[in-house]
DNA sequence: CGAGTGGTTGATATCTTTCAACCCACGTGG
DNA sequence: CCACGTGGGTTGAAAGATATCAACCACTCG
């Protein structure tokens, strides 16, 4: 028994970059896999946890964050289908984040062991794993750099991202997708306040940039919100994206 | 003919974290690489670059950055001896970033090719190369938290941290240490003007926490600046550091 | 219908930037 | 041997972006 559909967005997403054939497919989709189902804001994984098994995001969307001192939430990353969110777990046996379900979601356990062995069977598969952590952390650089910038050209960013992945692995039809996030979410993903994403989402509204509402995010001009978020996809390493 | 000397540290870091044994240790050290030195400030590699090597730091400073649209200059991580800050270039065609000496600096450049012949035939190895650039990836992770803590705290994270590094390769005798930086360099790593990271270095001298000046850093009172920057050792994943 | 969640608004405070000087140590060439 | 230029650092005043605080509103659900 296979996993066909379950590893389908994750194969989608390594072809971009790795060259992989069919004996790499039908290993990754071959993978032992528990499928677990998550509720919104649920822990998958928490900091300081030394974790056997990583998850593929198989539906909904997961984040990643730390927990502050002062208990602030600062959530580093978003995640969608077809992603593993902690496969860097594999090699760094502490967790220094927490990983939660965003959504109601389906997360696929694997544990480290299967992918022990199949990255010690398929060179190409570990090549396109490893490279797959890699772009994750290219995207924590870009992040680096967008925290800086105004709050507007934050959001722009965070949108003009989340749509460009998910049309890489051809998630995004027309020019809206769902975000399943409140103001508070963005917030902590943004480094703002409530009220400051507020206002500003507001100001997109009305400049005709961006409708961001009831967690449905509506691309009213995507290339202006590209240009004003400073968003040049080549940090997203999609080889092969359209 | 071998690199004894030039990978001592490299390899000091992989064992903090790996498990390694004499041949793994051997292949390392034999490494074919060709010795480079940088002066102050220069290109070693740039954005868009398809690189056919990578850069171990032999000796002094580098950083990495990344230049916006507007030329303002982002100093996304800076680099200690033995490290290897373009190792993620063996997988991820083009850079997304510069790499550049912060002081005068000897770099080694090693091909892909001989990595990739060490990474097949060492899985250990390759293991421990993959887990430095997941380390890499959580020193990222850690800096969008501290991007968006005051300025105080940033500095005070940025030298702890530099600190702790230094440490646990042995390169840090007594309270202080050698940071080839300028204020203007510090407020590019910091996401800050020059003028605030003047005040705020006056700040921190005055409070007696911390004396950065003339390229020397002196830590007069490590766990409070600790505690300023609100830094916790977990994210470098020096496994076996003291 | 009341509670709760998510969103909105206004006034004020705070941190950081911006701008515009100015200082100092150092090296170099006339 | 001094004038000058330069890189790095310092200072003050004013402006700007965002946070904070404190309400208030709208919808949904049981």
């Amino acid at each position: 028994m296979t996993h066909a559909n379950d590893t389908e967005l994750l194969i989608r997403r390594l072809r971009l970059g790795s060259r992989l054939d069919q004996d790499d497919l039908r290993a990754i989709a071959q993978l032992p896999m528990t499928l677990r189902p998550v509720s919104a804001g649920q822990v998958i994984a928490a900091e300081g946890d030394c974790p056997q098994h990583s998850c593929l995001v198989v539906s909904g969307f997961c984040y990643r964050a730390k927990i502050a001192g002062d208990g602030r939430r600062h959530i580093l990353s978003i995640h969608i289908p077809g992603e593993i969110p902690d496969l860097q777990s594999l090699h760094l046996d502490v967790l220094d984040h927490d990983l939660r379900a965003l959504s109601a979601a389906t997360v696929g356990l694997v544990s480290h062991d299967a992918l022990r062995q199949l990255i010690d069977s398929r060179p190409r598969v570990a090549a396109a794993l490893w490279r797959d952590t890699l772009v994750d952390a290219s995207i924590f650089r870009e992040w680096i750099v967008v925290g800086r910038r105004p709050a507007a050209t934050r959001i722009a960013h965070l949108v003009s991202e989340l749509a460009q992945r998910l049309h890489a692995v051809g998630l995004l039809q027309d020019e809206s997708f769902e975000l399943p996030m409140t103001q508070v979410d963005l917030a902590d993903a943004l480094g703002m306040t409530p009220v400051h994403v507020n206002r500003v989402l507001q100001q997109l509204r009305k400049d005709g940039l961006l409708d961001l509402r009831r967690y449905v995010v509506r691309l009213a001009d995507a290339p202006r919100l590209k240009a004003l978020g400073e968003f040049d996809e080549l940090y997203l390493h999609q080889g092969r994206a359209m």
